[in-house]
RNA sequence: CGGGGUGUAGCGCAGUCCGGUUAGCGCACCUGCUUUGGGAGCAGGGGGUCCUAGGUUCGAAUCCUAGUACCCCGACCA
Protein backbone atom coordinates (compact mmCIF):
# COMPACT_ATOMS: atom_id res chain seq x y z
CA UNK A 1 0.00 0.00 0.00
CA UNK A 2 2.76 2.29 1.32
CA UNK A 3 4.57 1.82 -1.84
CA UNK A 4 1.57 1.93 -4.45
CA UNK A 5 1.24 5.74 -2.92
CA UNK A 6 4.80 6.37 -3.65
CA UNK A 7 4.52 5.25 -7.07
CA UNK A 8 1.41 7.91 -6.98
CA UNK A 9 2.33 10.68 -5.44
CA UNK A 10 6.10 10.96 -6.81
CA UNK A 11 4.48 11.82 -10.25
CA UNK A 12 4.30 15.89 -9.60
CA UNK A 13 6.10 16.58 -12.34
CA UNK A 14 3.22 15.20 -14.74
CA UNK A 15 0.44 17.10 -13.16
CA UNK A 16 -2.44 15.64 -15.30
CA UNK A 17 -1.68 12.04 -13.85
CA UNK A 18 -1.27 13.35 -10.50
CA UNK A 19 -4.63 15.24 -10.89
CA UNK A 20 -6.10 11.73 -12.02
CA UNK A 21 -4.67 9.79 -9.03
CA UNK A 22 -3.59 11.61 -6.27
CA UNK A 23 -6.41 14.01 -6.45
CA UNK A 24 -8.98 11.74 -6.60
CA UNK A 25 -7.54 9.98 -3.84
CA UNK A 26 -8.06 13.31 -1.68
CA UNK A 27 -11.72 13.51 -3.04
CA UNK A 28 -11.46 16.76 -4.50
CA UNK A 29 -12.98 15.50 -8.03
CA UNK A 30 -12.76 12.77 -10.55
CA UNK A 31 -13.23 12.19 -14.15
CA UNK A 32 -16.99 12.42 -15.71
CA UNK A 33 -18.44 10.31 -18.32
CA UNK A 34 -18.87 13.34 -20.67
CA UNK A 35 -15.93 14.43 -22.42
CA UNK A 36 -13.63 16.88 -20.67
CA UNK A 37 -16.20 17.43 -17.43
CA UNK A 38 -15.71 16.32 -13.98
CA UNK A 39 -16.95 15.41 -11.12
CA UNK A 40 -16.36 17.88 -8.62
CA UNK A 41 -16.56 15.56 -5.37
CA UNK A 42 -18.24 16.48 -2.17
CA UNK A 43 -14.73 17.71 -0.79
CA UNK A 44 -13.41 19.38 -3.12
CA UNK A 45 -16.63 21.23 -3.46
CA UNK A 46 -16.13 21.86 0.08
CA UNK A 47 -13.14 24.25 -1.20
CA UNK A 48 -15.03 26.04 -3.65
CA UNK A 49 -18.00 26.83 -1.79
CA UNK A 50 -15.61 28.66 0.42
CA UNK A 51 -13.82 30.24 -2.02
CA UNK A 52 -17.21 31.42 -3.50
CA UNK A 53 -18.90 32.52 0.14
CA UNK A 54 -15.28 34.45 0.38
CA UNK A 55 -15.43 36.05 -3.09
CA UNK A 56 -18.89 36.97 -2.98
CA UNK A 57 -18.44 39.32 0.45
CA UNK A 58 -15.81 41.04 -1.60
CA UNK A 59 -17.67 41.84 -4.89
CA UNK A 60 -20.70 42.79 -2.39
CA UNK A 61 -18.18 45.12 -0.96
CA UNK A 62 -17.84 46.84 -4.16
CA UNK A 63 -21.52 47.51 -4.56
CA UNK A 64 -22.23 44.29 -7.09
CA UNK A 65 -25.21 42.37 -6.67
CA UNK A 66 -25.83 38.71 -8.22
CA UNK A 67 -28.62 37.94 -10.93
CA UNK A 68 -29.02 35.04 -12.69
CA UNK A 69 -29.34 35.12 -17.09
CA UNK A 70 -30.03 31.87 -19.37
CA UNK A 71 -27.69 28.90 -20.34
CA UNK A 72 -28.82 29.12 -23.69
CA UNK A 73 -27.76 31.58 -25.81
CA UNK A 74 -29.63 32.51 -29.40
CA UNK A 75 -26.83 31.61 -32.50
CA UNK A 76 -27.50 35.21 -33.68
CA UNK A 77 -26.59 37.24 -30.52
CA UNK A 78 -23.27 35.73 -30.67
CA UNK A 79 -22.28 37.46 -34.38
CA UNK A 80 -22.95 40.73 -33.19
CA UNK A 81 -19.94 41.23 -31.76
CA UNK A 82 -16.99 40.20 -34.49
CA UNK A 83 -13.74 39.94 -32.42
CA UNK A 84 -15.98 38.14 -29.97
CA UNK A 85 -17.14 35.60 -32.38
CA UNK A 86 -13.97 34.68 -33.85
CA UNK A 87 -12.58 34.06 -30.26
CA UNK A 88 -15.49 31.44 -29.20
CA UNK A 89 -17.25 30.24 -32.16
CA UNK A 90 -14.65 27.05 -32.30
CA UNK A 91 -15.41 25.93 -29.12
CA UNK A 92 -19.14 26.37 -29.08
CA UNK A 93 -21.52 23.40 -28.12
CA UNK A 94 -25.03 23.90 -29.83
CA UNK A 95 -28.17 22.92 -29.47
CA UNK A 96 -30.50 22.11 -32.67
CA UNK A 97 -33.32 20.07 -31.54
CA UNK A 98 -36.09 20.04 -28.74
CA UNK A 99 -37.02 16.48 -28.53
CA UNK A 100 -36.16 13.02 -28.88
CA UNK A 101 -38.02 9.87 -30.14
CA UNK A 102 -38.27 6.11 -29.37
CA UNK A 103 -36.44 4.11 -32.21
CA UNK A 104 -36.63 0.32 -32.34
CA UNK A 105 -32.92 0.10 -33.06
CA UNK A 106 -31.31 2.52 -31.46
CA UNK A 107 -33.23 2.58 -28.26
CA UNK A 108 -33.73 6.53 -28.67
CA UNK A 109 -33.01 9.03 -31.56
CA UNK A 110 -33.23 12.71 -32.19
CA UNK A 111 -36.30 13.42 -33.59
CA UNK A 112 -35.71 15.04 -37.12
CA UNK A 113 -38.74 17.06 -37.14
CA UNK A 114 -38.11 18.58 -33.90
CA UNK A 115 -35.35 21.04 -35.12
CA UNK A 116 -34.77 24.18 -33.90
CA UNK A 117 -35.51 27.16 -36.60
CA UNK A 118 -32.43 28.88 -34.42
CA UNK A 119 -29.70 26.90 -33.16
CA UNK A 120 -28.86 27.33 -29.37
CA UNK A 121 -25.51 28.07 -27.80
CA UNK A 122 -24.33 26.66 -24.55
CA UNK A 123 -22.93 29.62 -22.99
CA UNK A 124 -19.31 30.09 -23.04
CA UNK A 125 -19.04 33.51 -21.66
CA UNK A 126 -22.23 35.33 -21.19
CA UNK A 127 -21.59 39.06 -22.57
CA UNK A 128 -24.10 38.58 -25.42
CA UNK A 129 -27.02 37.87 -23.77
CA UNK A 130 -26.43 40.03 -20.90
CA UNK A 131 -25.80 43.02 -23.26
CA UNK A 132 -28.93 42.00 -24.98
CA UNK A 133 -31.10 42.08 -22.07
CA UNK A 134 -28.89 45.69 -20.68
CA UNK A 135 -30.79 47.08 -23.72
CA UNK A 136 -33.92 46.75 -21.77
CA UNK A 137 -32.65 48.13 -18.48
CA UNK A 138 -30.60 51.13 -19.66
CA UNK A 139 -32.20 54.35 -20.63
CA UNK A 140 -31.00 57.04 -18.52
CA UNK A 141 -28.04 58.10 -16.87
CA UNK A 142 -30.19 57.61 -13.47
CA UNK A 143 -29.75 53.43 -14.31
CA UNK A 144 -26.34 53.82 -14.38
CA UNK A 145 -23.75 51.66 -13.04
CA UNK A 146 -25.65 48.49 -13.23
CA UNK A 147 -22.73 46.04 -11.45
CA UNK A 148 -24.34 43.04 -11.88
CA UNK A 149 -22.47 39.15 -11.35
CA UNK A 150 -23.32 35.59 -11.95
CA UNK A 151 -22.01 32.16 -10.69
CA UNK A 152 -23.07 29.66 -13.32
CA UNK A 153 -21.78 27.04 -15.35
CA UNK A 154 -19.77 27.73 -18.73
CA UNK A 155 -19.00 25.31 -21.63
CA UNK A 156 -15.83 25.27 -23.51
CA UNK A 157 -15.35 22.55 -26.41
CA UNK A 158 -11.85 22.93 -26.15
CA UNK A 159 -9.48 20.41 -27.85
CA UNK A 160 -7.46 19.13 -24.80
CA UNK A 161 -8.91 18.94 -21.51
CA UNK A 162 -7.26 19.26 -17.90
CA UNK A 163 -8.56 18.72 -14.60
CA UNK A 164 -9.63 21.62 -12.91
CA UNK A 165 -7.36 23.71 -15.31
CA UNK A 166 -9.54 23.51 -18.81
CA UNK A 167 -12.45 21.28 -18.42
CA UNK A 168 -14.84 21.09 -20.94
CA UNK A 169 -17.90 22.41 -18.22
CA UNK A 170 -15.88 24.78 -15.98
CA UNK A 171 -17.66 26.61 -12.90
CA UNK A 172 -17.37 30.15 -12.38
CA UNK A 173 -18.40 33.95 -11.52
CA UNK A 174 -19.12 36.25 -14.43
CA UNK A 175 -18.92 39.86 -13.53
CA UNK A 176 -20.57 42.33 -16.33
CA UNK A 177 -20.78 45.88 -15.27
CA UNK A 178 -22.23 48.61 -17.58
CA UNK A 179 -21.47 52.19 -16.74
CA UNK A 180 -22.26 56.22 -18.04
CA UNK A 181 -18.28 56.91 -18.36
CA UNK A 182 -15.08 55.54 -19.79
CA UNK A 183 -13.69 56.27 -16.87
CA UNK A 184 -15.60 54.48 -14.22
CA UNK A 185 -15.63 51.55 -16.23
CA UNK A 186 -11.60 51.70 -16.66
CA UNK A 187 -11.57 52.09 -12.31
CA UNK A 188 -14.34 48.77 -12.18
CA UNK A 189 -11.87 46.65 -14.55
CA UNK A 190 -9.03 47.77 -12.49
CA UNK A 191 -10.85 47.32 -8.65
CA UNK A 192 -12.01 43.92 -9.83
CA UNK A 193 -8.48 42.98 -10.55
CA UNK A 194 -7.08 43.92 -7.08
CA UNK A 195 -10.00 41.79 -5.73
CA UNK A 196 -8.64 39.31 -7.24
CA UNK A 197 -5.07 39.57 -6.61
CA UNK A 198 -6.08 39.96 -2.96
CA UNK A 199 -8.47 37.30 -2.57
CA UNK A 200 -5.47 34.86 -4.65
CA UNK A 201 -2.53 36.01 -1.87
CA UNK A 202 -4.38 36.60 1.33
CA UNK A 203 -7.00 33.92 1.07
CA UNK A 204 -5.79 31.32 -1.11
CA UNK A 205 -1.76 32.43 -0.10
CA UNK A 206 -1.33 31.98 -3.72
CA UNK A 207 1.37 35.42 -4.90
CA UNK A 208 0.79 36.46 -8.41
CA UNK A 209 1.60 39.12 -10.66
CA UNK A 210 -1.26 41.65 -11.83
CA UNK A 211 -0.85 43.96 -15.22
CA UNK A 212 -2.51 44.39 -18.46
CA UNK A 213 -1.75 40.97 -20.92
CA UNK A 214 -0.45 42.44 -24.60
CA UNK A 215 -3.08 42.88 -27.32
CA UNK A 216 -2.52 39.63 -28.62
CA UNK A 217 -3.66 38.12 -25.06
CA UNK A 218 -6.78 40.51 -24.83
CA UNK A 219 -10.29 39.23 -24.20
CA UNK A 220 -12.28 38.52 -27.72
CA UNK A 221 -14.01 42.23 -27.54
CA UNK A 222 -11.90 43.59 -25.36
CA UNK A 223 -10.26 47.10 -25.09
CA UNK A 224 -7.48 45.87 -22.55
CA UNK A 225 -7.55 42.74 -20.25
CA UNK A 226 -6.24 42.61 -16.69
CA UNK A 227 -4.78 39.38 -15.39
CA UNK A 228 -3.43 37.73 -12.11
CA UNK A 229 -0.79 35.38 -13.07
CA UNK A 230 0.41 32.71 -10.77
CA UNK A 231 3.43 30.59 -10.88
CA UNK A 232 3.51 26.58 -10.88
CA UNK A 233 5.91 24.83 -9.06
CA UNK A 234 6.91 23.18 -12.48
CA UNK A 235 7.97 26.21 -13.17
CA UNK A 236 4.89 27.23 -16.15
CA UNK A 237 2.89 30.17 -15.12
CA UNK A 238 -0.97 30.16 -14.66
CA UNK A 239 -3.56 32.82 -15.50
CA UNK A 240 -5.64 32.71 -12.53
CA UNK A 241 -8.37 35.48 -13.23
CA UNK A 242 -9.09 38.21 -15.88
CA UNK A 243 -10.59 41.64 -15.54
CA UNK A 244 -11.43 43.37 -18.97
CA UNK A 245 -12.28 46.65 -20.33
CA UNK A 246 -14.55 46.27 -22.62
CA UNK A 247 -15.24 49.97 -24.23
CA UNK A 248 -18.17 50.64 -25.90
CA UNK A 249 -17.67 47.61 -28.13
CA UNK A 250 -20.59 45.41 -26.74
CA UNK A 251 -22.90 48.28 -26.00
CA UNK A 252 -22.53 49.16 -29.69
CA UNK A 253 -22.88 45.49 -30.87
CA UNK A 254 -26.22 45.23 -28.28
CA UNK A 255 -27.36 49.01 -29.21
CA UNK A 256 -27.10 50.08 -25.39
CA UNK A 257 -27.53 53.47 -25.36
CA UNK A 258 -28.58 55.84 -22.82
CA UNK A 259 -29.59 59.76 -22.55
CA UNK A 260 -26.86 61.81 -20.54
CA UNK A 261 -26.88 64.77 -18.49
CA UNK A 262 -26.66 66.91 -21.39
CA UNK A 263 -30.00 64.80 -22.69
CA UNK A 264 -27.70 63.17 -25.51
CA UNK A 265 -27.43 59.70 -26.17
CA UNK A 266 -24.50 57.62 -25.89
CA UNK A 267 -22.86 54.26 -25.68
CA UNK A 268 -22.86 52.88 -22.16
CA UNK A 269 -19.13 51.68 -21.74
CA UNK A 270 -18.78 48.11 -19.91
CA UNK A 271 -16.06 45.57 -17.87
CA UNK A 272 -17.07 41.89 -17.16
CA UNK A 273 -14.52 39.87 -15.10
CA UNK A 274 -14.29 36.62 -14.14
CA UNK A 275 -12.47 33.51 -11.89
CA UNK A 276 -13.08 29.64 -12.24
CA UNK A 277 -12.88 26.43 -10.59
CA UNK A 278 -9.37 26.78 -12.55
CA UNK A 279 -8.70 28.19 -8.80
CA UNK A 280 -8.90 25.07 -7.40
CA UNK A 281 -6.52 23.71 -10.28
CA UNK A 282 -3.82 26.97 -9.11
CA UNK A 283 -4.57 26.02 -5.26
CA UNK A 284 -3.65 22.80 -5.63
CA UNK A 285 -0.31 23.17 -8.23
CA UNK A 286 0.74 25.46 -5.88
CA UNK A 287 1.05 24.16 -2.45
CA UNK A 288 1.10 20.43 -2.55
CA UNK A 289 3.87 18.13 -1.59
CA UNK A 290 4.21 14.58 -2.61
CA UNK A 291 2.10 13.58 0.17
CA UNK A 292 -1.06 15.01 -1.18
CA UNK A 293 -2.60 18.31 -1.04
CA UNK A 294 -1.60 21.44 1.56
CA UNK A 295 -4.83 24.10 1.85
CA UNK A 296 -4.44 27.00 3.15
CA UNK A 297 -6.28 27.47 6.66
CA UNK A 298 -8.36 30.14 5.54
CA UNK A 299 -9.70 27.79 2.98
CA UNK A 300 -9.73 24.30 4.11
CA UNK A 301 -13.20 22.84 4.65
CA UNK A 302 -11.80 21.08 7.78
CA UNK A 303 -9.35 23.50 9.48
CA UNK A 304 -8.30 21.54 12.87
CA UNK A 305 -8.96 17.11 12.53
CA UNK A 306 -8.43 15.06 15.83
CA UNK A 307 -7.57 11.92 16.15
CA UNK A 308 -7.79 9.61 19.49
CA UNK A 309 -5.69 6.53 19.88
CA UNK A 310 -7.68 4.05 21.73
CA UNK A 311 -8.70 0.40 22.07
CA UNK A 312 -11.37 -0.04 24.52
CA UNK A 313 -14.50 1.75 25.01
CA UNK A 314 -13.44 3.09 27.97
CA UNK A 315 -10.50 4.48 27.48
CA UNK A 316 -12.16 6.30 23.90
CA UNK A 317 -14.72 7.89 26.60
CA UNK A 318 -11.78 9.35 28.81
CA UNK A 319 -10.24 10.87 25.15
CA UNK A 320 -13.21 12.50 24.32
CA UNK A 321 -14.13 13.80 27.76
CA UNK A 322 -10.64 15.66 27.65
CA UNK A 323 -10.81 16.26 23.91
CA UNK A 324 -14.43 17.71 23.51
CA UNK A 325 -14.23 21.13 24.98
CA UNK A 326 -11.55 21.89 23.22
CA UNK A 327 -13.80 20.95 20.14
CA UNK A 328 -16.38 23.18 21.65
CA UNK A 329 -14.16 25.74 22.23
CA UNK A 330 -12.65 25.89 18.52
CA UNK A 331 -16.26 25.82 16.72
CA UNK A 332 -17.28 28.41 18.90
CA UNK A 333 -13.95 30.39 17.18
CA UNK A 334 -15.34 29.71 13.92
CA UNK A 335 -12.81 27.17 13.49
CA UNK A 336 -13.77 24.17 11.65
CA UNK A 337 -13.02 20.55 13.86
CA UNK A 338 -13.35 17.13 13.37
CA UNK A 339 -13.35 15.05 15.71
CA UNK A 340 -12.58 11.91 14.22
CA UNK A 341 -13.18 8.50 16.61
CA UNK A 342 -14.26 6.14 14.19
CA UNK A 343 -13.41 2.73 15.34
CA UNK A 344 -13.24 0.65 11.94
CA UNK A 345 -10.15 3.09 10.64
CA UNK A 346 -6.37 2.80 12.49
CA UNK A 347 -4.60 5.68 13.37
CA UNK A 348 -2.21 5.39 10.92
CA UNK A 349 -4.70 5.51 8.03
CA UNK A 350 -6.15 8.68 9.22
CA UNK A 351 -2.99 10.14 9.81
CA UNK A 352 -2.09 9.41 6.09
CA UNK A 353 -5.79 10.14 4.61
CA UNK A 354 -5.86 13.51 6.66
CA UNK A 355 -2.47 14.59 4.81
CA UNK A 356 -3.72 13.53 1.55
CA UNK A 357 -6.69 16.07 1.93
CA UNK A 358 -4.07 18.62 3.25
CA UNK A 359 -6.12 19.68 6.82
CA UNK A 360 -3.74 22.18 8.22
CA UNK A 361 -3.29 21.44 11.79
CA UNK A 362 -4.11 17.85 13.08
CA UNK A 363 -3.86 16.61 16.92
CA UNK A 364 -3.58 13.00 18.08
CA UNK A 365 -3.60 11.54 21.31
CA UNK A 366 -3.75 8.41 22.98
CA UNK A 367 -3.60 7.08 26.80
CA UNK A 368 0.03 8.19 27.27
CA UNK A 369 -0.92 11.85 26.54
CA UNK A 370 -4.28 11.51 28.72
CA UNK A 371 -1.25 10.44 31.62
CA UNK A 372 1.20 13.14 30.76
CA UNK A 373 -1.31 16.06 29.77
CA UNK A 374 0.36 15.89 26.78
CA UNK A 375 -1.13 15.86 22.91
CA UNK A 376 0.83 15.32 19.79
CA UNK A 377 0.30 18.32 17.63
CA UNK A 378 1.21 17.90 13.68
CA UNK A 379 1.51 20.86 10.59
CA UNK A 380 0.26 19.65 7.32
CA UNK A 381 2.50 22.22 5.49
CA UNK A 382 6.10 21.38 7.38
CA UNK A 383 4.58 17.71 8.40
CA UNK A 384 6.69 19.14 11.56
CA UNK A 385 5.36 17.04 14.74
CA UNK A 386 5.54 18.02 18.16
CA UNK A 387 4.15 17.06 21.93
CA UNK A 388 2.60 19.59 23.52
CA UNK A 389 1.01 20.52 26.79
CA UNK A 390 -2.89 20.07 26.56
CA UNK A 391 -3.03 23.46 28.16
CA UNK A 392 -3.76 26.37 26.22
CA UNK A 393 -4.24 24.37 23.42
CA UNK A 394 -7.12 26.22 21.79
CA UNK A 395 -5.21 29.29 21.67
CA UNK A 396 -1.91 27.22 20.42
CA UNK A 397 -3.93 25.68 17.61
CA UNK A 398 -5.83 29.29 16.52
CA UNK A 399 -2.10 31.08 16.31
CA UNK A 400 -0.91 28.13 14.62
CA UNK A 401 -3.28 28.19 11.28
CA UNK A 402 -2.27 32.03 11.16
CA UNK A 403 1.26 30.75 11.12
CA UNK A 404 0.85 28.06 8.36
CA UNK A 405 -1.09 30.18 6.41
CA UNK A 406 1.79 32.99 6.68
CA UNK A 407 4.05 30.35 5.72
CA UNK A 408 2.53 28.44 2.96
CA UNK A 409 2.48 31.77 1.18
CA UNK A 410 5.92 32.83 1.86
CA UNK A 411 6.80 29.45 0.72
CA UNK A 412 4.91 29.75 -2.53
CA UNK A 413 6.56 33.65 -3.36
CA UNK A 414 10.05 32.32 -2.12
CA UNK A 415 9.31 29.49 -5.13
CA UNK A 416 8.03 32.20 -7.21
CA UNK A 417 10.37 34.88 -6.88
CA UNK A 418 13.08 31.93 -7.14
CA UNK A 419 11.53 31.56 -11.05
CA UNK A 420 12.04 34.94 -11.91
CA UNK A 421 15.13 36.43 -14.24
CA UNK A 422 16.12 39.13 -16.09
CA UNK A 423 16.91 38.14 -19.56
CA UNK A 424 18.61 40.24 -22.18
CA UNK A 425 19.65 38.23 -25.37
CA UNK A 426 17.21 35.98 -27.46
CA UNK A 427 20.24 33.20 -26.97
CA UNK A 428 20.08 33.58 -23.74
CA UNK A 429 16.35 33.37 -23.65
CA UNK A 430 16.22 30.33 -25.70
CA UNK A 431 18.18 28.55 -22.87
CA UNK A 432 16.45 30.13 -19.99
CA UNK A 433 13.21 29.04 -20.72
CA UNK A 434 13.73 25.31 -20.89
CA UNK A 435 14.24 25.94 -17.15
CA UNK A 436 10.85 27.44 -16.41
CA UNK A 437 9.30 30.28 -14.48
CA UNK A 438 8.67 33.85 -15.82
CA UNK A 439 11.46 35.74 -17.85
CA UNK A 440 11.81 39.58 -17.68
CA UNK A 441 12.53 40.77 -21.04
CA UNK A 442 12.69 43.93 -23.45
CA UNK A 443 9.82 43.51 -25.98
CA UNK A 444 9.08 45.80 -29.09
CA UNK A 445 5.52 46.14 -28.67
CA UNK A 446 4.47 44.14 -31.66
CA UNK A 447 2.56 41.77 -31.93
CA UNK A 448 4.76 39.94 -34.61
CA UNK A 449 7.59 39.44 -32.40
CA UNK A 450 5.44 38.20 -29.65
CA UNK A 451 3.67 35.39 -32.40
CA UNK A 452 7.62 34.95 -33.30
CA UNK A 453 8.96 34.23 -29.36
CA UNK A 454 5.75 32.22 -29.05
CA UNK A 455 6.32 29.98 -32.09
CA UNK A 456 9.83 29.41 -31.70
CA UNK A 457 9.62 29.03 -27.93
CA UNK A 458 5.78 28.07 -26.39
CA UNK A 459 6.50 31.26 -24.44
CA UNK A 460 4.06 34.61 -24.40
CA UNK A 461 3.39 37.46 -23.00
CA UNK A 462 2.00 36.86 -19.31
CA UNK A 463 1.30 40.50 -18.80
CA UNK A 464 2.97 44.01 -18.42
CA UNK A 465 3.65 43.77 -14.39
CA UNK A 466 2.14 47.21 -13.22
CA UNK A 467 4.53 47.01 -10.27
CA UNK A 468 7.95 46.61 -10.93
CA UNK A 469 9.29 43.82 -8.99
CA UNK A 470 12.84 46.05 -9.40
CA UNK A 471 13.29 49.26 -10.27
CA UNK A 472 15.09 47.80 -12.94
CA UNK A 473 12.16 46.64 -14.99
CA UNK A 474 10.98 50.27 -16.07
CA UNK A 475 13.80 51.23 -17.63
CA UNK A 476 13.81 51.56 -21.33
CA UNK A 477 16.05 49.01 -23.27
CA UNK A 478 16.19 46.95 -26.92
CA UNK A 479 14.00 43.78 -27.81
CA UNK A 480 15.90 40.89 -27.39
CA UNK A 481 14.56 39.64 -30.82
CA UNK A 482 14.65 42.38 -33.37
CA UNK A 483 16.91 45.16 -31.36
CA UNK A 484 14.59 48.03 -31.68
CA UNK A 485 13.49 49.88 -28.79
CA UNK A 486 11.60 48.67 -25.37
CA UNK A 487 10.39 51.31 -23.32
CA UNK A 488 10.44 48.53 -20.21
CA UNK A 489 10.66 45.18 -19.52
CA UNK A 490 7.08 42.49 -19.91
CA UNK A 491 6.77 39.36 -18.18
CA UNK A 492 7.28 36.09 -20.70
CA UNK A 493 6.62 32.53 -19.42
CA UNK A 494 5.13 28.98 -20.76
CA UNK A 495 2.06 28.68 -19.25
CA UNK A 496 -1.03 26.52 -18.73
C1' C B 1 -7.64 17.93 -36.58
C1' G B 2 -2.30 15.40 -36.88
C1' G B 3 1.17 11.73 -34.13
C1' G B 4 1.41 7.84 -30.37
C1' G B 5 -0.95 4.61 -26.78
C1' U B 6 -4.73 1.90 -24.16
C1' G B 7 -9.75 -0.58 -23.58
C1' U B 8 -9.83 -7.60 -19.25
C1' A B 9 -13.79 -7.05 -11.55
C1' G B 10 -14.62 -0.60 -8.12
C1' C B 11 -9.10 0.86 -9.09
C1' G B 12 -4.20 -0.65 -11.11
C1' C B 13 -2.55 -4.39 -14.28
C1' A B 14 -0.74 -9.61 -16.41
C1' G B 15 -2.40 -12.87 -20.19
C1' U B 16 -2.80 -11.28 -26.71
C1' C B 17 3.05 -11.98 -30.40
C1' C B 18 2.44 -18.20 -30.93
C1' G B 19 -6.07 -19.41 -30.42
C1' G B 20 -7.12 -24.78 -26.48
C1' U B 21 -9.07 -26.79 -18.98
C1' U B 22 -13.22 -23.32 -14.80
C1' A B 23 -9.54 -15.92 -17.43
C1' G B 24 -5.42 -14.57 -13.39
C1' C B 25 -2.73 -11.12 -9.87
C1' G B 26 -2.30 -6.74 -6.42
C1' C B 27 -5.27 -3.16 -4.01
C1' A B 28 -10.30 -2.18 -2.61
C1' C B 29 -14.95 -4.74 -0.86
C1' C B 30 -17.75 -8.45 2.63
C1' U B 31 -17.51 -12.01 7.19
C1' G B 32 -14.88 -13.69 11.56
C1' C B 33 -10.96 -13.50 15.14
C1' U B 34 -6.63 -10.95 16.84
C1' U B 35 -5.16 -5.82 16.59
C1' U B 36 -5.17 -0.06 17.11
C1' G B 37 0.99 5.93 18.78
C1' G B 38 2.17 6.21 10.79
C1' G B 39 -1.90 3.36 5.40
C1' A B 40 -2.71 -3.96 10.45
C1' G B 41 -2.30 -9.68 10.40
C1' C B 42 -4.49 -14.33 9.55
C1' A B 43 -8.56 -17.27 7.62
C1' G B 44 -12.69 -17.46 4.54
C1' G B 45 -15.90 -15.07 0.78
C1' G B 46 -18.30 -12.09 -3.23
C1' G B 47 -17.65 -9.67 -7.74
C1' G B 48 -16.17 -10.40 -15.21
C1' U B 49 -21.35 -9.03 -21.74
C1' C B 50 -12.38 -9.77 -21.59
C1' C B 51 -14.99 -1.92 -25.43
C1' U B 52 -18.89 -2.87 -29.61
C1' A B 53 -20.36 -5.28 -34.15
C1' G B 54 -19.18 -8.53 -37.89
C1' G B 55 -15.84 -12.35 -39.75
C1' U B 56 -12.15 -16.78 -39.64
C1' U B 57 -12.21 -21.46 -36.68
C1' C B 58 -14.23 -27.68 -33.91
C1' G B 59 -12.83 -23.72 -30.46
C1' A B 60 -11.49 -16.43 -29.93
C1' A B 61 -9.69 -12.01 -24.38
C1' U B 62 -6.02 -13.86 -28.12
C1' C B 63 -6.30 -13.80 -35.38
C1' C B 64 -8.91 -10.40 -39.38
C1' U B 65 -12.24 -6.06 -40.66
C1' A B 66 -14.93 -1.89 -39.21
C1' G B 67 -16.59 1.15 -35.47
C1' U B 68 -16.16 3.40 -30.68
C1' A B 69 -14.31 5.40 -26.07
C1' C B 70 -10.53 7.20 -23.19
C1' C B 71 -5.35 8.80 -22.19
C1' C B 72 -0.65 11.20 -23.68
C1' C B 73 2.07 14.68 -27.15
C1' G B 74 1.05 18.93 -30.69
C1' A B 75 -2.26 22.95 -32.84
C1' C B 76 -6.56 25.88 -29.78
C1' C B 77 -7.81 28.09 -24.98
C1' A B 78 -9.55 30.55 -18.63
Amino acid sequence: MAKELNKMTKRQDDYSKWYNDLVVNADLAEQSAVRGCMVIKPYGYAIWEKMQRVLDDMFKQQGVQNAYFPLLIPKSYLCREAEHVEGFAKECAVVTHYRLKADAEKGVVVDPEARLEEELIVRPTSETIIWSTYKNWITSHRDLPILCNQWCNVMRWEMRTRMFLRTSEFLWQEGHTAHATKEEAGEMAMKMINVYGNFAEKWMAVPVIKGPKSPNERFAGALDTFTIEAMMQDGKALQAGTSHFLGQNFAKAFDVMFTNKENKQEYVWATSWGVSTRLMGALIMTHSDDNGLVLPPKLAPIQVVIVPIYNKPDQLAALTERIQPWVDALREKGISVKYDDADNKRPGFKFSEYELKGIPVRIAMGARDLENGTLELVRRDTLEKTTVPQEGIVERVVALLDEIQDNIFAKAKAMRDGYIRRVDTWDQFKEEIEKGGFLLCHWDGTTETEEYIKAETKATIRCIPFEAHDPEDLKPGVDMVTGKPSARRVLFARSY
